[in-house]
RNA sequence: GGGCGCGUAGCUUAGUUUGGCUGGAGCACCCGGCUGAUAACCGGGAGGUCACAGGUUCAAAUCCUGUCGUGCCCA
């Protein structure tokens, strides 16, 4: 039994939160999964999981809304999606949060507290705000199934990683290496870019120029560097090799303006680039000799502070190298290089084979050997005596105070050293053309987030840092024997198990510091040693990258749900995860299966405020969406989100576009449905009713119009959703609903629903509703699943979330109704003479309600079919067609006053009166002739302009169209016939409105008592009133008008009445 | 500093791929109309340095170069 219940008011809020109820009681989430089973066709999502320890926002909804959408449209498509929910749990954010809340902040802070204890902080902590996260994904209608989410933090899941991490390491692209972080000594702790851009502050400090000396050669090439503390770390200069550099000669002693310590001697000969001679130099010296840098590289110098560092085995030790990133944009065009304090130079160091030894401790002091006056000392404290020593042996040039921005700790204020940690590393460069080829598989939206923004990453891949000498995290789980330096990775906790120690404990969990204890015994063959694990965690990034397997515990569980769900069919996530989780899902996809992770990947521009900056919590311009889920509702938030711009453009979230939302899509799609409902309801309309269907084919014209633009509608809308163009679809759809559905076909239908007897044309139109709010409903529910899905079970007894895709699929049929393109385009040129009609009773000051006698339209092609339609939104009395425009119109001739005031001077004003007297069609002739005159005055062509006007009571709009011109003509005359009708309309209105402001019920019957003063109504309207107001009794002016009674004045008439 | 986006009316935006009619909508504003489904709707008006500056072209919001602002990522 499907017949509609009246709606009444729509009140989103209540509507989508029983909604929320319903589905929790019929599992409608389960059963949308379950009854695409026997269709056997997966599509497969995954969940980028969120960091629970965060507050959601409204940007939070956004990747949550278009991970639903594509979902729920693949549900319907007939695809079995299953959607497990996930939570990242691991990392420095999470560590960070609990060291704020216990005050712990130095890494010695944290293991006094004790590491167990710590974590078990951290573990609590990634919980915080789960329940937030629960509530808004529920309330926004995320369907994802949170009760049995994958979670990074879990055993399982930490073994799954560790097994991807062995297949790495069994073949070879595990390796330990380091890393140049920016490093604090004092808190022991290594930064992420996140954290140091937190803490830049602007620092004076000085600067040198240093002489390097060349062997073999008298000359000293120059070199530039911020941070002295590094230049006891000196193991190579780098050098553009396509730089033009200069040996010059120093001809002038130093002058007395010199600034600080360092010089040179006249005659001495200096190496620098040649455009920064200026910049550099100090002393007036002669250019000898040019040459690139080419031409520098392999020589050798002498080392500043020897014994600092042990040449080893190292061939390039103190000598000239090239290397692409030396510029000429400051310092001299030759970069001083120590090999553990700078990215690049660490990176040059392993190219070209540097000893890569450290100068520096962990403790921020240089270690013992580098020099007797340095040692034990913290580096940021020896800047002068360095500068001093390099004086003493005449090794400087020349010293500066530099001011730059420099990080600093955020917790301790002090500058932080870069410093290369030891880390280990997925060798990424080893399979770099596997993952360009994997990237190039993945359909990304938009195409440029893949080509662009990806594959240059890609091609200058880097080999992957990926631990971390942190608490909270995946145990790194590589083993090093003590004694023979054998490395092992355990690739589960079987394995773990089978090679530990009598001595070690059985770990109840695999974190630090459990993890830590176990020692396993060395398997390399005549080794008795014991193994230590590494004390790293792994980069939280690497946990997320393995979600795909390890979601499902695999290899170690469910290798049928793995296999049948990889590579994953559809990832979405915001921008920022091209290089996150992207990227890791890519790069351990390649390293482990040397595969595909995801066949598509729609990448989401930021929620920005209205004012265009990003959202955060430190400029407090967080939107939080219980605002709008609390006023509009999720509807009305995720239908503005998905149509306010491309999903990819960042967009200005505008409190504003939620009610415009909320207004124009869901109220008028409620009052359509409504307004159906309530009719349906009374007239106890029943669709599946076989005796009452009317066959398209019998319906009324405009029914199939409406089909037919519903058909077409559906169509544009699946084209954007296919292409990613949801904000068009969604368009497209609202504008359907909007304009065609609400504004033209309910409101032309009205009547027609209005009479009470029953009719094939009354049930056509019934029919014809339903069938279109259900195409509606159907296409918008992933968007918007709630208010489509009331409608859906109001009309139909089911879910929309179960339904089919209206335009099918590879697994369902169509169910939309046939395209009648005559009918589409007819409707067209309808609407666009009503409009013109309208246009013409603006310009001619013809009220709407004051029909005229008569209407015409001139060319055109033929719409009689729909000439009611049209004669009633023109409210004309009848409605032809003419052949031409000639019987409607006349000409007029305009003085051109330019040309005839100069002719005629002060006889104008009387050549101009008998003009306005002559007959134009005459004195046309007569021009053509040459015989024309006025007032004495020759008149030719040019002394006039001829235009053509519609003759008196008649006005016409023309429309240009590509088949050629159509005009509308209204004939403007009025009587008293037309003025009874006007009236009546008028004082129908009237009476409409104080029925409604009384609040009476539509089918209530009324009495009027009517004054009407200064114009007789026809007894016809007077009916007419009667029937349209539900008026059993009215009484014309009898007697005058009572005090109570509401009055008006239309056209100079009076007019008085009162309903009892 | 580098890579990739974005910048059109007071606000949110279409149009930019492939150069071509007077740069099109919605919100807000003004005038008028219509309304017993609608916080609506219809007609009209006002509102534009298409971020800025050059260039290519018969023709540039659109293509090219640079600058500024803004966002993401990397240094």
């Amino acid at each position: 039994m499907v017949v509609p219940q009246s709606p009444g008011e729509l009140d989103p809020v209540s509507l989508e939160n029983s909604l929320i109820t319903i589905w929790e009681e019929e599992e409608t989430f389960n059963q949308s999964i379950e009854s695409r089973k026997i269709l056997q066709s997966p599509f497969t999502f995954l969940e980028g999981p969120p960091t629970a320890n965060g507050k959601p926002g409204i940007h939070h909804v956004l990747s949550r809304l278009f991970k639903d959408m594509v979902c729920r449209w693949k549900t319907m498509e007939g695809y079995i999606v299953e959607r497990k929910g996930g939570w990242d749990t691991h990392g420095l954010p999470v560590e960070i949060e609990v060291q704020k809340q216990l005050d712990l902040m130095t890494n010695e802070a944290i293991e006094k507290f004790g590491m167990k204890e710590f974590n078990k902080k951290c573990k609590e902590s990634v919980w915080t705000y789960e329940e937030a996260w629960r509530e808004m994904t529920e309330r926004m209608g995320f369907w994802v199934d949170m009760d049995d989410p994958y979670v990074t933090l879990h055993d399982e899941y930490i073994e799954s990683a560790w097994w991807s991490l062995k297949q790495m390491f069994d073949r070879g692209l595990l390796f330990r290496g380091h890393k140049v972080l920016p490093y604090c000594p004092q808190t022991g702790t290594s930064y992420s870019t996140h954290e140091v851009s937190q803490g830049y502050k602007e620092v004076s400090e000085p600067a040198v120029f240093v002489k390097f000396k060349l062997e073999g050669d008298d000359a000293s090439v120059l070199a530039w560097t911020t941070t002295p503390w590094t230049l006891p770390g000196n193991v190579g200069l780098a050098v553009g090799p396509d730089v033009t550099y200069c040996r010059v000669r120093v001809t002038e002693p130093s002058s007395d303006s010199w600034e600080g310590r360092g010089g040179a001697e006249v005659g001495e000969e200096l190496i620098l680039a040649k455009d920064l001679i200026g910049n550099v130099l100090r002393n007036h010296a002669d250019v000898i000799e040019e040459f690139t840098g080419s031409e520098l590289v392999g020589r050798a110098y002498s080392p500043l502070f020897p014994g600092a560092i042990e040449r080893g085995d190292s061939k390039s030790a103190w000598t000239i190298v090239p290397a692409d990133f030396v510029t000429t944009s400051d310092g001299t065009g030759v970069v001083h290089t120590a090999v553990m304090y700078g990215e690049d130079d660490y990176r040059l160091g392993v190219e070209v084979g540097f000893p890569a030894q450290h100068t520096v401790g962990m403790d921020g002091a240089f270690v013992e050997g580098v020099h007797k006056e340095l040692d034990g000392r913290y580096v940021k404290e020896c800047d002068n005596d360095i500068i001093n020593l390099l004086v003493s042996k005449d090794l400087l040039y020349r010293e500066h105070t530099y001011t730059h921005d420099y990080p600093h700790c955020w917790r301790t204020d002090h500058p932080l050293l870069y410093y290369a940690m030891d880390s280990w590393f997925v060798r990424m460069t080893a399979v770099r053309d596997q993952i360009i080829s994997h990237n190039a598989g993945v359909e990304w939206a938009p195409e440029w987030t893949g080509t662009k923004r990806m594959g240059e990453w890609l091609s200058n891949i880097k080999d992957w840092a990926i631990s971390r000498e942190r608490y909270w995290g995946t145990p790194i789980p590589v083993w090093i024997c003590e004694k023979c330096g054998t490395e092992h990775c355990v690739g589960s906790v079987d394995e773990m198990s089978s090679m530990k120690t009598e001595t070690s404990p059985n770990p109840p969990e695999l974190h630090r510091p459990y993890v830590d204890e176990v020692r396993l015994y060395c398997p390399s063959e005549g080794c008795s040693g014991e193994m230590v694990r590494e004390p790293y965690v792994m980069d939280c990034w690497f946990d997320s990258g393995c979600a795909s397997f390890a979601q499902w515990h695999y290899p170690f569980e469910n290798e049928e749900r793995f296999a049948g769900s990889f590579p994953v069919d559809y990832i979405c996530e915001a921008v920022d995860q091209t290089r996150g989780w992207f990227y890791s899902l890519l790069a351990v996809a390649t390293t482990v299966f040397d595969q595909q992770c995801f066949n598509s990947c729609l990448s989401l521009g930021h929620i920005l405020d209205k004012d265009g900056k990003k959202m955060s919590k430190s400029r407090g311009n967080v939107v939080d969406p219980w605002d709008h889920f609390n006023k509009e509702g999720a509807d009305s938030i995720r239908w503005y989100m998905t149509t306010q711009s491309a999903p990819w453009s960042p967009t200005n979230f505008d409190p504003n576009g939620v009610r415009e939302s909320y207004a124009k899509m869901f109220l008028t799609l409620w009052n359509v449905y409504r307004f159906h409902a309530d009719y349906a309801n009374l007239d106890g309309f029943n669709p599946e009713d076989e005796s009452g269907f009317v066959l398209i084919s019998d319906r009324s014209p405009l029914d199939r119009w409406v089909l037919s633009k519903a058909s077409e509608m559906a169509e544009q809308f699946h084209s954007g959703f296919v292409s990613w163009d949801f904000h068009k679809a969604g368009r497209y759809l609202e504008d359907f609903v909007v304009n065609d559905l609400s504004n033209w076909y309910v409101r032309r239908s009205r009547r027609r629903l209005w009479d009470e007897a029953d009719s094939n044309d009354k049930r056509a139109c019934q029919h014809t509703l339903h069938e279109v709010l259900l195409i509606v409903c159907r296409l918008m529910s992933p968007i918007a699943p709630f208010m489509p899905d009331q409608i859906h079970r109001a009309l139909s007894g089911k879910s929309v979330h179960l339904a089919d895709w209206p335009i099918g699929s590879p697994l369902v049929g169509s169910s939309l109704p046939e395209r009648d393109f005559a009918i589409e385009q007819e409707m067209i040129l309808v609407r666009s003479l009503a409009e013109a009609g309208r246009r013409i009773r603006v310009e001619s000051n013809r009220r709407q309600r004051l029909p005229c006698r008569t209407g015409w339209i001139v060319g055109g092609p033929d719409i009689s079919q729909f000439r009611d339609i049209l004669a009633e939104e023109l409210n004309v009395e009848s409605l032809s067609t003419e052949d031409d425009l000639d019987s409607f119109q006349r000409i007029v001739l305009e003085p051109n006053r330019k040309v005839l005031g100069s002719k005629c001077r002060s006889d104008l004003p009387a050549v101009l009166e008998q003009l306005s007297l002559a007959d134009p069609e005459a004195l046309l002739l007569e021009i053509d002739a040459g015989i024309a005159a006025l007032a004495g005055y020759e008149i030719t062509s040019d002394d006039i302009e001829i235009r053509r006007v519609e003759k008196d009571g008649f006005a016409a709009q023309t429309l240009s169209l590509e088949e050629g011109d159509v005009s509308i003509v209204l004939d403007m005359h009025t009587d008293q016939e037309l003025l009874s009708k006007g009236l009546a309309r008028d004082i129908t209105r009237r009476v409409q409105a104080k029925r409604k402001e009384l609040d009476l019920q539509v089918e209530s019957s009324i009495e009027i008592s009517l004054w009407v003063l200064g114009i007789d109504l026809e007894d016809t309207d007077r009916d007419y009133i009667k029937s349209e107001t539900r008026t059993g009794k009215l009484y014309l002016n009898e007697g005058d008008p009572i005090e109570s009674a509401d009055k008006f004045e239309v056209d100079e008439t009076e007019v008085f009445f009162r309903i009892h």
